[in-house]
DNA sequence: CCCAGTTTTTTGTCTATACATAATTGCAAG
DNA sequence: CTTGCAATTATGTATAGACAAAAAACTGGG
């Protein structure tokens, strides 16, 4: 909201853009501007209206379309240097980003039915091979957790998860019947840094089996290992069937993606 | 930069922080909070102090500390509720992200030498199932190519393009002998939505061919659609052996990730 | 005890001004 | 024609003051 904030000074009143319902100004602005970069009238390296000439064009303070400049150029679609101005920056590959669902948050959001199926769950020393991936010492005592995610009676994924006991000891107590582990440990404990390895294995008989597909079939495998400052906290592998789910993201340069598991077949955007 | 800027105002002058050489004030608070957010110091729910207090706290104006926690609440890192003050937010799954590299970009940072080979090279008439997933009109011409990607004499992926010649008739009179493909797509043209999905296959016969993998091993493809403003410009599908590469990710909350394209076997963090 | 209306607190936005800093531009000396 | 210094200019940061809006907290009536 923010009408005009002050008594009298509009003194200029000047042609004052229309402004949409319910925005700030400096909202106003910057979605002007991203629209503009967006839909390509003003090009990547295009340099922009200074400052000045947008207080004149929007009648405001140069704070107000400063606000404005400032949060584009954090959000990275525009460049700005002294004495230079600001250009559009270019779009980057890089900047092209897929964003990894949480099953029960994405269930619940689509009306589905969520299940967890618990299927092992042990205390056990570290084994030699997760030792030197998690950067724990052997011999480090650690919870092992298979569980199976069931949406609307359909198998979507099979986890297997280890947790560091040191770090997260109310774990040894926690039964896992309500919650599955990946959400139990998300709102307990803050992480500082994660590591995604996505990969495709053929399915192992095992595999095949709690996943419910043939043998040898393509399944997709995300790996997740997080850390809270350098300790360890877990690690999780999940395996999705590699026909009929996919994960998938859709996003744009600006960075405010929209996103759903793909369910099924492929669809054009919804 | 930035020493106090104005003239002898520091009535209260107050602690005053230690300040880090060449940071201005925001950025000193905002560091500070981030800290204390990622050390674990405020974990998430905690109501963090009013702006009253960090302005008493920093001997500074309020606008200062509003800048400091406005950014913050963009960054996603803190909640903001008038009256109720701001709180640390709860790291959400879906925060974390994955990026996709680019592999001239990504073999030549890392030094090492790239290559692509040109295996098909056509302009027709788009089929009936693009037509569907890419929302373009059965009979629109577009270009499909073919190319493998190798890094080091090491295949790192087969990728399989479709290109709108109606959004990109440049296309047409290119041989892309020099430049990949997609590298060149993305020095030229600005897209402004684009889809990802990732899956599992089994290798047919001519994927297993093209991929130097035996047929039926598990691969994974990512599958990318890019539009400018409704208007379809690409769609690429790679893919790449599901042993020995990975695509990788490391980030943290805050979002300011480094990544990489992992080669070879498992590995700890860097 | 609950519900409505009023008060108070906190963040949101904006203005006007001031000085700092980086970088380009222009000018002048070599 | 080049080099170095000064002037100019756009952005970066900060201040103090003002009003707006949301929401929690309080208050009084039923």
């Amino acid at each position: 909201m923010a009408s005009p904030a002050v008594k009298a000074s509009t003194k200029k009143a000047a042609v004052a853009a229309p402004r949409a319902r319910g925005q700030s100004l400096n909202q106003t602005i910057r979605n002007d501007i991203e629209h503009k970069i967006m839909s390509g009238e003003w090009p990547p390296g295009f340099r922009l209206p200074f400052e000045h000439e947008m207080m004149e064009q929007y009648g405001c303070s140069r704070m107000t379309v400063n606000k404005a400049l400032s949060a584009l150029s954090a959000q990275g679609l525009i460049m700005r240097r002294r004495r230079a101005g600001s250009v559009v920056a270019a779009p980057s590959a890089d900047r092209a980003v897929l964003q990894i669902v949480d099953f029960a948050a994405e269930a619940q959001r689509s009306g589905k039915l969520y299940r967890h199926d618990m299927l092992e769950r042990r205390i056990e020393e570290i084994d030699a091979a997760t030792a030197r991936r998690t950067g724990l010492k052997p011999g480090s005592r650690v919870l092992y957790a298979a569980t199976r995610h069931v949406v609307d009676g359909v198998i979507e994924a099979y986890e297997e998860r280890i947790v560091n006991l040191a770090a997260v000891p109310q774990a040894k107590r926690e039964s896992f019947a309500d919650m599955p582990i990946g959400t139990w440990l998300l709102q307990r404990v803050p992480w500082s840094d994660a590591e995604h390895i996505i990969g495709a294995i053929n399915a192992d008989a095992r595999l095949a089996r709690r996943l419910g597909v043939e043998r040898n079939a393509a399944c997709l495998m995300l790996e997740r290992r997080t850390w809270q400052n350098t300790v360890f906290l877990t690690e999780a592998r999940l395996y999705y069937p590699g026909t009929g789910h996919r994960l998938i993201g859709r996003f744009s340069p600006t960075g405010n993606p929209a996103f759903g598991l793909a369910t099924g077949t492929d669809r054009g955007r919804s």
